[in-house]
DNA sequence: AGCATCTGCTTGGTATACTTAGCACACCTC
DNA sequence: GAGGTGTGCTAAGTATACCAAGCAGATGCT
């Protein structure tokens, strides 16, 4: 150990490389196997444990699903996700469900939105 | 100039850039204006919302943020997130949403319900 | 006309995410 | 002892996300 790691590694990463090692050693899984199954380099696996790294949303997922574990869990733990984003339906839930509706056309969602809005007063 | 946007964009980034400028001008800001509630460099977002760039995970939520949609949202536009998720939302979620909307009057449900499925190809 | 002030976009540079090659130590097998 | 294979880590380079400065067209004002 060279004296003082947390010179570079700055906190919700840290701990996020944390969850992932954690996670990793209990799959049993060395840093060669986890970034092969990654599909990433096993020194950069390294830097993102130890917190050295900010990795991109992509590698999160990758790493998540190679750990057989779900991306929101992984982003939560990264604290990318506004923990109670999903849970309240009830009040955005029309305007929610319409954005991340695949079926729907960019054309398409602006227009039940605009009409949506006009509906209950545009608040 | 305009001819091959096609180049550099790359499906999935590109649909996303088209869903934040929708979004954006949806709720009539300008690039800088949004660029700069999201504290990113307007030009950076242009690039983004033409998909020439992937952004990050952290820049995605600052841009979700600033749009006051949820980071959720973001991230399964961008692919991000296994639909596995988010699914349930999605599929049977505008209509399931639309229901439940205490906001909406029986003719209103009704007529979204019907734009939606006209949409959809009814389902 | 001319100047100001929007709009989105291009250019060129810096910061950082990410990779390829290789080090140092531990545990084997010969 | 020397070689082989495993572990995690370091160093140096490449790719790309991101920013500051500035351009070209549209609108408006005097």
């Amino acid at each position: 150990m060279t004296d003082d790691d947390k010179t570079a590694a700055s906190g919700a990463w840290r701990s996020l490389g944390d969850f992932i090692r954690s996670q990793r050693e209990l799959a049993n899984l060395s840093m060669r196997q986890l970034a092969e199954i990654a599909k990433i380099s096993n020194p950069y696996l390294s830097q993102v444990e130890r917190g050295l790294y900010k990795p991109s949303a992509e590698v999160l997922k990758s790493i998540a699903n190679a750990l057989q574990i779900s991306a929101e869990t992984m982003y939560s733990q990264a604290g990318l996700l506004d923990s109670s984003t999903s849970r309240e339906n009830s009040h955005h839930g029309v305007e929610h469900a319409i954005k991340i509706d695949p079926r729907l056309s960019v054309d398409q969602e602006e227009a039940l939105m605009r009409i949506y809005r006009s509906f209950v007063g545009g608040g």
